[in-house]
RNA sequence: CGGGGUGUCGUAUACCGGUAGUACGUCUGCUUUGGGAGCAGAUAGACGGAGUUCAAUUCUCCGCACCCCGACCA
């Protein structure tokens, strides 16, 4: 993509009403644009990252065996009235409206009930099981306050996976399937290392849930962390009986802010048995099926990705979901061999596959940089006439800040490494 | 939802019951070109509605929006 032709523009100053970084960096590169408080319209560079963050859960879903589909977004208040999730007595945080032809709607808060539903249209023999479903959707809630820049929305995007078993032993290995594939994820995003899996509250279905909680100063939660085992507690649940069953000692704990990346429910039967999806086993007896259910947020993990890997100068972004895995800066853009060695490059780069951001604009060198720097893309080329007198392509890594000159092929191989280590 | 705070060009600010100013940014042109350069010109603002007043950005009231702390957060 030429620079020149991307309609967005990176700003010096963040807005006065920003205060998470996230947001701050994000809207300087003009990653997002915000609309209000808590609701973030996604721009063609954050739009790209978005979609590669999505590719990478995707592929882990897919790989376990999740099956893609998406649901609506306007839903059934009857359906919702049937579990008890609709009065705003037990569920405080609907968008709620009313409808033309009277009665009234709501925008999906999660997916478990329409789900369930679907599902007593398909499941019905021991033999339809186990089924994983998932999809990417945006979801709606109405919360008291939104913050945290893009972590906290209104209306976020989220991967919600949902698992469906005939039995406990089946469900556990669902569960335990998901469990590794959010693991992968998370490696995969680069946040792998100061990811920890979190015993937490797991609300009216189980005992615990676990949440994925990322480190980072900019988290909502409390975490309590033994960094010898990689166990942590919520601080929501940190009990002495919790901490015995776990085996873990007051003493060895250490208290850290951390983000919610992830989390995972067993579910029970608490929807099948109130939706009425049975199955009818090997002996002729009809059983509930036994349901969890997985939820990334997708949009939070840009934001939790901004908040991790950025430095002073900008967004740092691991080549699994950059914008672009190049960033071709040619720093001499009125010199027309400069210009002209850049734009060959770029059309040889781009016929090859790679990825690349093309700063074709008429600006000086330092005024490149800095952008270049903000929107954090792993590999920089630059172009000035060392280039045109070595021929040897003068690239700097984002992350280390190393510079070295590659040749062509080298830049390749590179690109290609990054494409396969991340998938 | 409880508490606190803020609304003046995009940002930071100034002044004021009487024509709203400055800096930076942004835009245009020229010069310049390896880390946000220079010159010239231009653009753009009082959150909204009532009220008081000859006159309101300024005072009063009512809204609205945004931010922060807490609570909440399948």
């Amino acid at each position: 993509m030429r620079q020149s032709k991307l309609f967005t523009k990176t700003r010096k100053e963040a807005p006065k009403d920003e205060t998470a970084k996230n947001a701050e960096l994000l809207i300087r590169a003009g990653f997002v644009h915000k609309e209000m408080a808590g609701v973030y319209s996604y721009l063609p560079l954050g739009h790209r990252v978005l979609k590669r963050i999505e590719q990478v859960v995707r592929e882990e879903m897919d790989a376990i065996g999740g099956q893609e589909m998406v649901m609506t977004a306007l839903q059934d208040k009857e359906l919702w009235a049937r579990t008890d999730r609709w009065d705003d007595e037990k569920v405080d945080n609907w968008f709620k409206t009313a409808l033309k032809s009277g009665g009234e709607t709501g925008l999906a808060i999660t997916h478990e009930e329409p789900l369930t539903r679907i599902m007593t249209d398909h499941i019905s023999s021991y033999r339809d099981l186990p089924v994983f479903a998932y999809q990417f959707q945006n979801k709606f809630r109405n919360e008291m306050r939104a913050k945290s820049g893009v972590m906290r929305g209104r209306e976020f995007l989220m991967k919600d996976l949902y698992s469906f078993a005939a039995t406990e032993e089946q469900h556990e290995a669902q569960y335990a399937a998901a469990r590794e594939a959010y693991k992968r994820i998370f490696e995969r995003l680069g946040i792998g290392d100061r990811t920890y899996v979190t015993f937490a509250s797991g609300g009216v279905f189980s005992e615990f849930s676990e949440e994925f909680q990322t480190l980072s100063e900019a988290g909502e939660d409390l975490i309590y962390l033994d960094e010898k085992t990689g166990i942590a507690v919520n601080k929501e649940v940190l009990t002495d009986a919790t901490l015995a069953k776990l085996g873990l000692s007051r003493d060895s704990l250490v208290e850290k802010k951390a983000i919610e990346a992830g989390n995972i429910f067993h579910l029970g039967t608490r929807f099948s048995e109130s939706l009425g999806l049975t199955y009818t086993d090997a002996d002729g007896s009809k059983k509930p099926v036994i349901m969890g259910s997985y939820g990334i947020g997708i949009s939070r993990m840009l934001g939790i990705l901004v908040e991790t890997l950025s430095d002073d100068k900008g967004m740092v972004w691991p080549e699994s979901v950059a914008p672009f895995m190049v960033h071709l800066v040619p720093v001499i853009s009125n010199d027309e061999t400069v210009m002209a060695y850049a734009d060959a490059l770029y059309d040889d780069l781009t016929k090859a596959g790679v990825p690349v951001l093309y700063d074709d604009r008429d600006l000086r060198a330092g005024e490149k940089l800095a952008d270049a720097d903000l929107i954090g893309i792993p590999a920089r080329v630059v172009i000035g006439k060392k280039t045109l007198e070595t021929g040897q392509l003068e690239s700097t890594y984002r992350r280390t800040g190393e510079t070295k000159l590659v040749s062509r092929e080298e830049l390749l191989a590179y690109t290609k490494a990054a494409e396969q280590h991340h998938g």
